[in-house]
DNA sequence: ACAAATTTTTAGTTTTGCCTAAATTTATTT
DNA sequence: AAATAAATTTAGGCAAAACTAAAAATTTGT
């Protein structure tokens, strides 16, 4: 498989959460940032590769053998995020651009070898579960900070927006993955709320709220 | 600069050590395994990025660009090299794929991090230098066993040839960086060599010990 | 239900890096 | 110094992965 056959299939594996009965085309070309038309001609070679299956007009979906194969790029881009995170010294918004390169690297041995070597990590730095090698996946059980009730605590344990905005807005208040949080105070005009983190009270717009992930405490 | 081209300087740059005065169409035709035409065209755009100068029919060199760019490359293969030994149990004989791969990933932070995180090694797994971040290369003073004479002795430092094959012949003998041996016997004829290392004695051909460097004990 | 709007596909190009075949230049013989 | 051989370049093409513009299919709105 090609670096862009591959990205393809991260794209369509990602979507499919959202599109359960085919990805449009459409939808694929955003997450692509390319055309259409493009998309088009990309689904028609992979699923002459049997990793997808398409009826014109109606998406794609990816077939056992695709999703397989999608599975273990992300395994790889989550290993190599820790990696960095872990060794490298990299911080939570640094990690994005560099794993998309790594995880295009062909090696069997090195993959199960990193894996060794970080201690068999089951999530990475955003709080997302790493694949094993047979592409099982764990869930975690979670929820939306902006799904608690005034009252409620959690456990910070993944972010649903990784963009670098985003993890250097947590940054800047303190948040970061383990952290525990008390949900005081919930604003009815905006849906911002206050919470109590080590200590110290801090306020999060409902955009924040909604992009954070808590386990029940 | 793409990974084609990156390959092309590094190819050049290797060769140059052979030709003093421009690197010609053929011999970077084989180091690349593809054709002549290939090479030419990639030489008019390597020549229009300034990393090489050419004069038709008169081969390439590359320029203080060229060269740079080169060894950042050559220095990034052997710290990945040197990672995948130290901290990731591939054999000496096992890394050179999987750093060709990775030679290419673009991130100057993930070099720097890495070449701290393994120590600021001096050297790779095969006992070639590793380029500093300037692109300064220390050379060692080392010999090639076959230029020993009887008696004298040594400390294995590196290897020309780093294939495979030559790779796993010194394994099954003992034979690894920092083991010193001693030259016992030449014989005359095919120019073998028994050499004393660890205690024993071994008979190396004359093709072996032309491969192997060592630094005067 | 059917016209309008949207989505998707098709058709025809572009760029990169490679190829073969042919032409040209340089090097080697005699 | 030709003639031959070898090396290099040119010319014309191909495949991958993108693009634009236009055609076709599907969905939506009244």
């Amino acid at each position: 498989m090609t670096l862009s056959e591959e990205n393809y299939l991260k794209a369509i594996y990602h979507l499919e959460k959202q599109y359960k009965e085919g990805v449009p085309t459409n939808a694929i070309a955003e997450e692509m940032e390319t055309k259409a038309s493009s998309v088009t001609d990309m689904i028609k070679k992979l699923s002459g590769k049997k990793v997808l299956t398409h009826k014109k007009y109606q998406g794609a979906r990816l077939t056992e053998k695709g999703l397989l194969h999608a599975k273990a790029v992300i395994r790889k881009h989550r290993l190599w995020e820790s990696f960095l995170v872990e060794k490298l010294n990299f911080k939570w918004d640094e990690v994005h651009e560099v794993a998309e390169q790594l995880e295009h690297i062909k090696s069997e041995k090195l993959i199960r070898e990193l894996d060794r070597f970080l201690g068999y990590p089951k999530t990475d730095p955003h709080g997302d579960p790493i694949p094993d090698e047979e592409g099982n996946i764990q869930v975690q059980e979670k929820e939306l900070l902006s799904q608690l009730e005034v009252g409620e605590r959690g456990i910070c344990v993944g972010v649903r927006d990784s963009s670098a905005a985003f993890l250097q807005y947590l940054d800047k208040y303190g948040i970061s993955l383990g952290k525990e949080l008390a949900v005081l105070h919930k604003e009815a005009y905006d849906e911002s709320m206050v919470v109590e983190l080590d200590g110290k009270k801090i306020t999060i717009s409902n955009q924040g709220a909604s992009n954070l992930y808590l386990k029940q405490k």
